[in-house]
DNA sequence: ATACAAATGCAAATGATTTGCAATTGTCAG
DNA sequence: CTGACAATTGCAAATCATTTGCATTTGTAT
């Protein structure tokens, strides 16, 4: 019943980009690819300990990989941020748990939003994206409770 | 032109939540209650600078008001929280431009997005609330490249 | 005036993220 | 295939916003 994501071209994705294939970014798009939710940069390291790869490393990579927008930061946490591989054809939101602080992925755009950011857009000349996140609690944090 | 913000009854306020009138949370709430934009911690602490807070004090103080619901946080930014006056009747949205990282406040809720949280709430047992952030370039910006 | 919890100041700790620099590695032209 | 060279990495140290422990002060209620 779990949720599996897409798999990507990781050797293409960062061949398109001109980063170089290396084992650990090759290995962190694949994660990222089939993560149904976004992880935080402890758990990539957690995935990628194969690999011996250093912390500084992981966030050089990362913040490459965002950068070429090639991944998005979710920073609803403000401690860790989280990291999710962006599709260019899924545009998604998230909803974090105000217990648990899990962060979900609401596969799909909220409707009517982007024509929405259009009218908002009078305010400033340009907008490139937006994120939306709603807090509550999940149902594993409400189960706990009672 | 400058939009001013309508002030509070900070004393009352801070009676409602059960908090002590202090010089400095009195001092703060009527700061971020005319403050047209969320500011940073930074900037609340150069406001009250008279006072001689201690960093630690502010702090503390804008956690309690944000556990209080009194202040919102916002965390657009990822590096340093935002502060702004949580006004019970005005939902409000951010729009931050990714070249300067102004945050501006939208004084409004996007139309229908509080239906579409409903709707979402399918999800999650409870939906407390939504942050949205648009991200684009400000015309500030927009007119220094050109 | 007294009592007590809340709030503060100060200094030290935290913890995620960043940075400098030398060594390594992937890519590409020759 | 072989260098050359820029991109990537490892390691250690630095940053920087935010938090915390503890002793002291202050606001509020009786
Ligand atoms: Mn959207
Ligand atoms: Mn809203
Ligand atoms: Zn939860
Ligand atoms: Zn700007």
């Amino acid at each position: 019943m779990k949720k599996q994501m897409q798999p990507v071209d990781a050797a293409a994705l960062l061949e398109e980009h001109g980063f170089k294939k290396t084992p650990l970014r090759l290995l962190l798009l694949e994660i990222l690819s089939i993560s149904p939710a976004p992880l935080p940069v402890s758990t990539l390291q957690r995935k990628t300990k194969k690999l011996g790869a250093d912390l500084a490393t992981l966030y050089r990579a990362l913040n490459a990989f965002v950068e070429a927008e090639l991944v998005q930061a979710i920073t609803a946490d403000k401690k860790k941020a989280l990291y999710e591989l962006n599709r260019p054809k899924i545009h998604v939101h998230h909803i974090m748990c105000d217990s648990c602080n899990t962060v979900e992925t609401i596969p799909f755009c909220i409707k009517s939003l982007d024509q929405q950011a259009i009218n908002v857009s009078r305010l400033f000349k340009k907008i490139y994206s937006h994120q939306l996140a709603f807090v509550g609690t999940c149902r594993k944090c409400l189960r706990a409770v009672r």
